[in-house]
DNA sequence: AATGAATGAGGGTTCATTCAT
DNA sequence: TATGAATGAACCCTCATTCAT
């Protein structure tokens, strides 16, 4: 495979072409700033912080990104590929509109809790141009419409009682979304107690037997 | 001093004192400020569209005010005298754990949806100064332990099942803060509603005869 | 008259009002600012040495204008204003055609002489943003419009032998143009002087009575 | 150094050798560069465009030159050759003073209109540093000086009516340098019929035998 | 009580230039 | 011979803040 760079297999690829190397420091770079942004918010962050966080110049990110607002749509991007790569994963192994929902929103925090600076930029969709916060937002516009299908689907497949999609989707993202706030990587609670966690008081919320309510 | 009182009764006290009249523009001001602020960010809102929007100079704002960083903190304190007022209603109404724990949602999503412009700004956190965001973080950790009370009560009573009272707080806050994204007055779904629903959605997701969790 | 700033009269009026002050100082930016393209070139020009030049400080400068842009185009407008004056003056007391361009030609040549500075800035034309430019070329267009129909008057009434107006219109403005390259105020050559000859020698050059052409 | 010749006859010479080679490459790069120069001014050009248009990297500039400023030195010792080679045409065929300057003007003018991209650039005499400038300032200053020559020789032998010589150049410099703010080659009017024209004018407006002036 | 005017610090961006490869 | 990568200086512009009036 000539593709793949100039050292066609030698070394056993361990040396990196120039393109993965490229790529590579432009990902590193969105992530860094990514951290930054969730930290301190888009506006706040001087581009300066991010090139000293990764070691170079401030001008030498222009190498790799076009604008500030370039990075701040790249990690949106990013960020959104998550949601949908959840999204997937239900489709894929929920059969019932319950499980579906359960194990988007396991995957979805398991996947946020993994990449957490990536994730809290979502905060950040204010600050997008115009022209990229409409991109952005119809992403996650399509991402909302889909997580509403599977509670359709539950209440149609008899697995959830009768609730608003709407409100509901809402209710959780916040939830969800809320972690970039208080979710500390190795501190109190790991990834995945979060998720089964936050997935079960979702569950019992929305479950068809739970009638709790009013009682 | 005489000075700091009202007009001696004069008029019928419907002229206002100095102080008082401040004490409006201040406010005034305020919540101007607070309503940039949730819509635009900290650090994104300039002080002229503040001014702008008061009809004033920018530097007529120096005589309310000593910095863009004292309105933040202000805005923060508005914003949590809300929660604060919603924790009081439901520790003086509420018997149970759980009905406490109801009535504070509700209550607090019905300030929130009723003065969303002052509360958006708690999403402001790390633009406030070390030393005020110490002061507000403080507040809000109070907010948090009281609320964390409820459950733990309500545990102890038998209205609640066996949840992890920190995680449950952030996650129902979550969802509640992320109501600042979303939330439009006299948009589709009104305060009222909103409130209910979430706070039957929390109290499916905790109550003690809810068990519909597969697991 | 209470209109013309807030001293009604007093003080023989010596006292400028805020507005007449801004003016003033707006100008006088303008000037410095043309001065400093003429010398340097646009792009070469840093607002810094502007406003050295008028003892403040470069952000003070964006109290008077919105940007750097608006400086040229200003300055654009000023030097065109001089065009259309010696034209007016032409049209109003040249009779043949051939009176009213050397009118046009020595008062033009005055006007140039005189204020040096605002008018090198023509040769600026393509460093204005599209939008500004068009409305410049409009100007410039119409200034060469109105000079050609002289000569096309002047050759009716036979003033003029048969020459190329548009050729000729583009050969005077070149000679008169470049002189911003050359000429210095209070330098060995007068604007008067400069004037005379200038239109001494165009008229030569395109009077009727000239047939000295070898050809 | 037999490293500077030729390959030494290898390949019939259709080979070129290193230095040929090098020299022609640097040669397209100047013609480039003045090219760009001309048309957007030296302080708004970047070495990318020049390299873009050579289809090679910025970097690779500077095998061939050692500054920005080196490439605008040498466009201008370009452009001051064919003023050169005019006046030596001029002085070689011309007999009378009034000759001369027809000969010259019109070799000029052909040779600016066939080039425009180099000649242009003598516009931008004040983006040299101050040394290079000095230099380009003397070669021009013998060229007006020769020019002037040519003006006092023509009103000694009669040729030439009694003008001002150091005015005159700068009026007929400045019709012809002004071209490249209008000259578009293959448009409207070409290279011959200007120069023919501009000739014109000035005989008419120098020649003895011209004496419409305030008739 | 409020304004006009000015400032200084900082931010994003561009670009000529360098250098290892 | 030419490229990718990086740098530092400079530039335009914004904004919170101050102060005399």
């Amino acid at each position: 495979m000539a593709k793949g760079g100039r050292h066609s297999g030698a070394w056993k690829n361990v040396v990196l072409s120039r393109d993965e190397q490229f790529a590579l420091k432009r990902t590193a770079l969105l992530r860094e700033a990514a951290k930054a942004f969730s930290a301190r918010g888009y506006h706040d962050t001087s581009l300066v912080e991010v090139a000293k966080a990764l070691g170079v110049t401030k001008a030498a990110l222009y190498y790799y990104v076009s604008s500030k607002q370039e990075i701040l749509f790249e990690c949106h991007m990013m960020a959104l590929d998550h949601g949908e790569a959840a999204l997937a994963h239900a489709e894929k192994h929920g059969k019932t509109g319950k499980e579906k929902i359960i194990l988007l929103a396991r995957r979805y925090l398991e996947l946020l809790t993994a990449d957490i600076g990536s994730c809290a930029v979502l905060a950040e969709v204010n600050s997008l141009d115009p022209e990229n916060r409409a991109k952005v937002v119809a992403r996650r516009d399509d991402f909302d419409r889909r997580f509403r299908g599977f509670i359709e689907e539950g209440m149609a497949d008899g697995s959830l009682r009768k609730i608003d999609p709407k409100m509901t989707v809402f209710f959780f993202m916040g939830a969800v979304n809320w972690l970039t706030r208080w979710f500390v990587p190795n501190g109190p609670y790991d990834g995945e107690t979060i998720a089964n966690y936050f997935a079960d008081l979702l569950e019992h919320g929305i479950d068809n037997r739970s009638d709790a309510a009013g009682a």
